[in-house]
RNA sequence: GGCAGGUUGCCCGAGCGGCCAAUGGGAGCGGACUGUAAAUCCGCCGGUGUACACCUACGCAGGUUCGAAUCCUGCACCUGCCA
């Protein structure tokens, strides 16, 4: 794990190599068939033969969620162990990979009671939906900062679904497998900042313009989750007439460079991630030291 | 050369005599997070300081005024029209 542009993927090959591993995508945007460029998914021709897991497992007109994507990916690991190979997961969605790797259920949903509850939300707003979701469940209630209503929504969700009180925060820090490692890659955020400005015009100059107006074509702007993708939504605009190129490529890169702060955010707060730096020398003999110790 | 407009905090941009360290947005920093998570949301954001406060600030230099980012004068630079 580490942020966007840290070094995750040149990593995981190497690991996978050498544990004789197939590895697991845990990257909510790669999901999607045909966002390739701007989700930096590593081309075929880079695997160096090694099996990648889902990745293209989505449409773009499909809703990602961490509950489907748990199920998945729990399906694909245990599938991997009983070849006897090793699982390496990789990728920078946090939520995702705890959602996997936790204990970590997840309660139902239901696209009625959802969708009602939503329609409350553009009604009265976020901070009045909060009150009502005060009365039902006070313990929930200030778990959410009010403002927010996508929280406040599932909560009410949630409530109503299963008759029992929301718990609105994160499970405890706890492997479902004991035989999990988790191992972050380390970069300075100068360094960070620079290599995501990079690989942003690097994408831009690959072609993402034209892979964002193929997805158009095929729905994109329909679907709840993919579009909103970093990048995507950018240049949807652009292609719009809503905005223009250079808007457009500063705004990704800004959008970027939050991202990533958010994600080391998750990242450094489980403290049974071992860090590793993305230049060492050793950084490979290190990850595997990591693992070793299991 | 003439006429008109402009110069505000890291950037954009309001303010047009006191309630202004100065609305708002962006960036930056910090934080939350159980089925949209590359999402959603919160806080901070001139300096020192717990608070009260003090200091430095609205192109530069003067002036008017009890009091100026706001009015006047000069200078510098930018923009539009006339030459």
């Amino acid at each position: 794990m580490g942020a966007t542009a840290s070094g995750k993927t040149g990593l995981s090959l190497d690991l996978a190599e050498r544990l004789g591993g197939e590895i697991v995508n845990t990257d909510a945007m790669q999901l999607y068939v045909g966002m390739d460029i701007g989700t930096a998914k590593l081309p075929v021709a880079e695997r160096r033969g090694i099996p990648h897991h889902l990745l293209d497992v989505l449409s773009v007109t499909e809703t990602a969620t961490v509950a489907k994507f748990q199920t998945l990916a729990r399906t694909v690991i245990a599938q991997i162990r009983d070849r006897g190979r090793t699982p390496v997961l990789v990728g920078g969605s946090a939520l995702y990979t705890r959602a996997v790797l936790d204990h970590f259920e997840f309660p139902g949903t239901d696209v009625e009671v959802r969708g009602r509850w939503e329609a409350e939300l553009e009604r009265v707003g976020a901070v009045a939906l909060h009150g009502v979701l005060a009365e039902r469940d006070p313990e929930a209630a200030a778990g959410i900062i009010p403002e927010n209503g996508r929280r406040v929504v599932r909560a009410l969700e949630v409530i109503e679904l299963t008759g029992r009180e929301y718990s609105a925060s994160l499970p405890r820090l706890e492997y479902l497998d004991p035989r999990s490692v988790q191992i972050g890659v380390d970069i300075d955020r100068p360094e960070l900042d620079a290599r995501i400005e990079a690989r942003v015009d690097a994408m831009l100059a690959g072609g993402f313009i034209e892979e964002v107006r193929r997805l158009l074509e095929v729905g994109l702007a329909e679907g709840l989750t993919a579009r909103r993708a970093i990048g995507y939504r950018e240049l949807a605009a652009v292609i719009r007439g809503e905005s223009s190129a250079e808007a457009a490529r500063e705004a990704i890169q800004a959008a970027t460079r939050r991202f990533a702060r958010r994600q080391d955010g998750w990242f450094r707060k489980d403290p049974r991630v071992v860090w590793v730096r993305h230049d060492d020398p050793d950084r490979v003999e290190k990850a595997l030291a990591v693992v070793g110790g299991l």
